[in-house]
RNA sequence: GAACCCGUAGUCUAAUGGUAGAACACCUCGUUUACACCGAGGAUACCCAAGUUCGAUUCUUGGCGGGUUCACCA
């Protein structure tokens, strides 16, 4: 039963996790108490298999800052959730269970991917945030797939459309052809691809005109030649037919600013749609629009004779066949980048298809303003957002052409298309189960309706959390506290500012018009060992679990307050090994502390011995510091001058400073000592607590609890101190001058309790007045004497 | 092409308009009734250039190098 005299993390982590589960540590108060709320807007992970390192690193940045809150008095509210609906679920669901959505019946496929997320993914995301020591309450939970979450969705839908934020077009999106489903700006990444930049010949008069591009299976999709308006070369052909090769079907010749005189030929054709310029080409001459390529990725019967061949296969296909022609008078072989879709890596597609979109390009401006009302920490990252407001291009696309995920309230009648929105109070809706709320169209009167099959995506939910996380509250007594106001803080890493940061300011501007939170905390990155992103194709990836494991949540959590908030950083394996070096320095520092406590019964002292009150004062500086960074989110600069006082001040000399006074001494001089020891050992482990709160809660219940009221050291009160509390002085000298004579020990390579008599200047003398004995008690001298600085064998 | 971040010992980092502080590694010594997962000490560092300044690692500008994001990608 006696564990060994070490500290056994894994065997306390877990019964204090227990602990704090069974006392309800971390519980909000919802009662109509006074106490002033800080409140968490926490990112739901993706439920994508486990909990990842950038969970856990992230998470632990945001728990330090909910913990020195809590012990600074808020009544914290620090929800929990999990993102598990759309196109990521999905594809797990298809991964882990072996089966494909579209062989199924959608029924079928939901009913599997909420059994999975409910039985399996969750408790497990659970298990593992819990296991971190994530301080949330865990009553607060929410799914993004849940009932309350598809209400409030699909109300943020019904609402944004009566205020005519939405509109539904066919227009052309950005496209997955894997997926099959349109996707969104941010969920694009770019991929260095080789393929071939090929000089293909147009006829126009009998003349040859040569045309450069990457793409030649676009040919069928070809709407009109642009050249530059001030390319004198091709002057005389503006106006006129020209005549596609292979398809042999005739285009104009049109000008404009955009065509660049210097690529290729100078002249480009226009497809539509093979990019984005085509697009807005499209837009601006009014060009019709050609479908050549399918939502499935396969050549539709505009390609003639490469109907139904898949993009890659035609143009090997067309370019073959351009040869043949005679047709194909240069190939350059090239490297550029292509956007592909992040999820499957395919490269992206612009279909024209029926959408439904959030619109928000008139606001740009006002975004940016928005976003600038924000704190941002670190406040650079508030550059990300701007920048990216600015580059928009699109409205919010938020349809997926996928079975799992949140469905539209929405059908549309049958005869004119108008849409029929459901009634709140039947909120959540299926319109594929369901019936709409009217008999008959209140247009036309017809009485058959189509329901939506597609669903939203799945950041259109989760930009939702805030008003998700207050209705969890509906109905207690502190709810009308909170309903009309930002939350105090979100965090979330750097990535995700514009999908996530950017559409919840953009819904709580809509629907509320105002920010949904007061401050933004934005977590770097743990990158792998070699500085570079985790991934399993690298096989840098370390897992979070086998890390605690192997370390103990503390050493993780050490290492994750290594960070700066905001920088990304290679995984510091070391800092795992300074962590536990730390963890046992404090559980053997407690073990001496209260070792000597044995007979000190808590009381104070008539007076505190000089150097006791000296290093009380030096102490109190120390907490202000800490808090002073704590307050700025900058952890790990609390974590550091903690740590720094800790082992130095505190360890290294303050302990070895009153042992002889504590083994020999009586009276007040020893209850000074223990009164003193006890004290800031609890002050020290308070400041520890929010970065290490496994170690310091195992000390304080051990030590402290039979004497505190507090169930836990997590919910007890910050150290207190003065503003401006200075460093003391006589502290330093004493501690300088204790160096001064540990160096001449070392010199003279004699061990630092040997006696010596020790000879110093009087100024020295003077700075230890008070507290003479104490240092000849450290320094083992037996006597001092006045004259140059000089240590000799007693 | 644009925005932002970052260049400090062998490594990873901190602070700072005036002597640059830790940790790991290295060297020397000591083994003391909390701790050998120990203690005391030592050596080693501000990317380059110009400017502001009495003084710049710190502020400004430019360059070089690394990174992230956005854009372009006929």
């Amino acid at each position: 039963m006696v564990k060994s005299k070490g500290y056994d993390f894994e065997e306390a982590e877990l019964r204090i996790i227990q602990l704090w589960q069974d006392k309800k540590i971390f519980k909000f108060d919802s009662s109509d108490t006074t106490k002033e709320i800080f409140s968490f807007d926490t990112p739901p992970p993706t439920v994508s298999g486990v909990l990842h390192m950038g969970h856990a690193f992230g998470d632990a940045q945001q728990d330090f800052i909910a913990r020195y809150k809590r012990m600074q008095g808020f009544n914290v509210l620090n929800p929990f959730g999990t993102d598990d609906n759309g196109l990521p679920t999905l594809k797990l669901v298809e991964k882990e269970k072996g089966i494909k959505a579209k062989n199924m019946t959608r029924k079928k496929f939901i009913e599997i991917c909420l059994k999975a997320i409910k039985e399996e993914y969750v408790p497990q995301f659970l298990t593992d945030a819990k296991r971190l020591g994530t301080s949330s309450d865990w009553d607060l939970f929410y799914s993004t797939i849940d009932a309350r979450s598809r209400r409030i969705s699909q109300k943020s839908f019904i609402d944004l459309y009566k205020a005519g934020r939405e509109y539904r077009t066919k227009a052309p999106s950005l496209w997955c052809t894997e997926c099959q489903t349109t996707i969104a700006q941010v969920e694009l990444e770019d991929e260095t691809k080789k393929t071939t930049f090929n000089d293909i010949t147009f006829k126009i008069d009998d003349q040859d005109l040569t045309i450069s591009t990457t793409r030649p299976e676009l040919l069928p999709a070809c709407v009109c030649i642009f050249v530059n308006p001030n390319d004198s070369r091709y002057k005389g052909l503006v106006g006129k037919q020209i005549t596609v090769p292979l398809f042999n079907f005739q285009v104009p010749v049109l000008t404009d600013e955009k065509a660049d005189p210097e690529k290729g030929s100078g002249v480009v054709m226009c497809c539509t749609f093979g990019d984005q310029t085509d697009m807005e080409w499209q837009k601006e001459h009014k060009l019709e629009i050609k479908e050549a390529i399918a939502p499935d990725g396969k050549m539709t019967k505009l390609a003639g004779k490469y109907e139904g061949m898949k993009i890659v296969e035609a143009r090997k296909q067309i370019i073959e066949d351009l040869k043949k022609a005679n047709l194909l008078t240069k190939q350059e072989e090239i490297t550029h980048d292509v956007n592909v879709h992040e999820r499957c890596q395919t490269p992206i597609e612009f279909i024209n298809s029926t959408q439904w979109f959030v619109k928000y390009l008139d606001i740009k401006d006002d975004l940016i303003k928005w976003g600038e009302e924000i704190k941002w920490h670190p406040n650079h990252m508030k550059y990300r957002y701007i920048n990216w407001v600015k580059g928009l291009k699109w409205d919010w696309c938020i349809s997926r052409q996928i079975p799992f995920g949140i469905p539209f309230p929405v059908w549309y009648c049958k005869e004119c298309d108008e849409s029929i929105m459901a009634d709140e109070k039947d909120l959540p809706v299926d319109p594929m189960e369901d019936s709409p709320p009217v008999s008959k169209c209140p247009k036309c009167g017809c009485k058959e309706f189509i329901p939506e099959t597609d669903i939203m995506n799945t950041w259109t939910t989760s930009s939702l959390t805030p008003d998700i996380t207050k209705d969890i509250l509906k109905g207690t007594p502190v709810y009308d506290k909170i309903k009309d106001k930002p939350f105090s803080i979100r965090r979330n890493g750097h990535d995700i500012i514009t999908f996530w940061d950017f559409n919840s300011i953009v819904k709580s501007r809509l629907h509320h018009n105002r920010n949904p939170w007061d401050e933004l905390m934005i977590n770097g990155w743990i990158l792998g060992k070699d500085g570079k992103k985790m991934a399993k194709s690298r096989g840098n990836g370390l897992s979070p679990q086998e890390t605690i494991k192997n370390h103990g949540a503390d050493a993780l959590r050490y290492l994750c307050a290594a960070a700066k908030l905001g920088d990304d950083i290679a995984f510091p394996e070391a800092e795992l090994v300074k962590g536990k070096k730390l963890i046992t320095k404090l559980w053997n520092a407690s073990k001496f502390v209260f070792m000597n406590l044995e007979d000190y019964d808590g009381g104070k002292p008539k007076k505190l011995e000089k150097i006791d009150e000296e290093f009380l004062k030096h102490l109190e500086n120390a907490v202000e510091l800490v808090s002073y960074h704590f307050e700025r989110y900058n952890y790990s600069h609390a974590k550091e001058i903690t740590e720094r006082f800790f082992f130095k001040e505190f360890a290294d000399n303050y302990i070895e400073i009153v042992k002889k006074r504590i083994y020999n001494g009586a009276g007040n001089e020893k209850i000074s000592a223990q009164y003193v020891l006890r004290e800031s050992l609890f002050t020290i482990l308070k400041l520890f607590a929010p970065i290490t709160p496994f170690i310091t809660e195992e000390i304080y219940q051990t030590y402290f609890k039979k004497s505190e009221k507090k169930e836990s050291i997590h919910i007890t009160s910050w150290p207190e101190y003065k503003e401006g509390s200075p460093k003391s002085q006589a502290f330093i000298e004493f501690c300088s001058l204790l160096t001064n004579v540990r160096q001449e020990k070392t010199n003279k390579q004699i061990s630092m309790n040997s006696e010596i008599i020790l000879t110093l200047p009087s100024e020295a003398i003077k700075s230890i007045e008070g507290m003479k004995e104490d240092f000849k008690a450290v320094t083992a001298a037996k006597e001092i004497k006045e004259g140059n600085f000089k240590v000799e064998f007693a």
